[in-house]
DNA sequence: AGGTGTAATGTTATACAATCACATGGAGAG
DNA sequence: CTCTCCATGTGATTGTATAACATTACACCT
């Protein structure tokens, strides 16, 4: 419906909220914060999916399932979709991954560890994505839940638009 | 990654907003509002385009893009995958009918010739699904996206969870 | 009426996303 | 040690969405 450019190595790397950090920490905290949750609640963090956060948190911008499969084969493992789809699925029902539903695609949880419920601001342009927070109880879809007897599990707040940079860019 | 049930039929037909309503009133009025605004705005509003949204009126629920396209052919229309996806890109463009991410799934807008933000709640019980609005520019989002400087154009926002009916069956 | 530009449609093929079904193997519990 | 469960691997299939290109329908002008 929406024309899409490739996805792998697209974006500002270094764009978290779209501002400068140290990547290389982010990458190390993350998976410490995975092993570390794994380790408290008896998750078998097993090397799949270990790899598999470590190629997103590298990437730091979503990516398609078939590009965490391509990677995921390189790096030895299994060359079939499964393979893929049921270490993101463990990722992401543990919050360690969030699914983009908009891109099909899936990124690394910037604060994991956290219960939250996640949003996104994903820039039509240049495909960078910011991990925020939404407040579903607040805000009009609360009212509106509350309202009609709604039970609210689970959220997809996503937001399409220009990321700074490529709203200054348009301006000129 | 979620269980899908076969959609067609699926939910209470009755359901927007989770209430009771008339049906061919509601299928007629929603005909009538666009037939409206095309007229007004100079859009074509077509055979295939018509029926489409008739389909979606109908059905109220969400129906999946290749659900179209069978209820398309039987109509005697076009078989293959663009028929279908040029029809609802049309009226999801203009606003006549929405788009359900986490469903992959189109379903006729409820208050369409209104500019809004649409926002849903589906139950992933009986896959009903209810519209109502969100305000971005309130809210936890937009105070991120403010803060960051992102322009926002379009939202997804999806609450997944349970209609009021399902919720009291599984209150026993 | 005939010509022209544009939008819509039809058709074929293919890319991308997700799941099913089944076989194998290893880690942990008893 | 063995049994069981869970994770992994593989092949095949289904579902979702577009690309690319040919053709047709319609509006407008002359």
């Amino acid at each position: 419906m929406t024309s899409r450019a490739s996805r792998s190595g697209n974006g500002n790397p270094d764009a978290v909220g779209f501002e400068q950090h140290d990547h290389a920490a982010c990458v190390r905290d993350g998976m410490a914060a995975a092993e570390a949750r794994c380790a408290e609640e008896g998750l078998r963090f097993t090397s799949v999916r270990r790899k598999t956060l470590e190629i997103l948190l590298q990437e730091h911008s979503a990516l398609g399932a078939y590009e965490v499969l391509d990677r995921l084969r390189e790096a030895g493992f299994g060359s079939q979709p499964p393979v893929a789809y049921r270490a993101l699925e463990f990722l992401v029902s543990n919050g360690f991954v969030h699914k983009i539903e908009k891109l099909n695609a899936f990124i690394a949880c910037t604060n994991p560890g956290t219960a939250h419920y996640p949003a996104f601001m994903i820039c039509r342009s240049c495909d960078s994505v910011a991990e925020t927070q939404s407040m579903p109880a607040r805000g009009a879809l609360g009212d509106a839940a509350r309202a009609a007897g709604f039970l609210i599990e689970r959220t997809v707040v996503e937001a399409e638009g220009l990321c700074p940079t490529c709203a200054d860019k348009a301006d000129t």
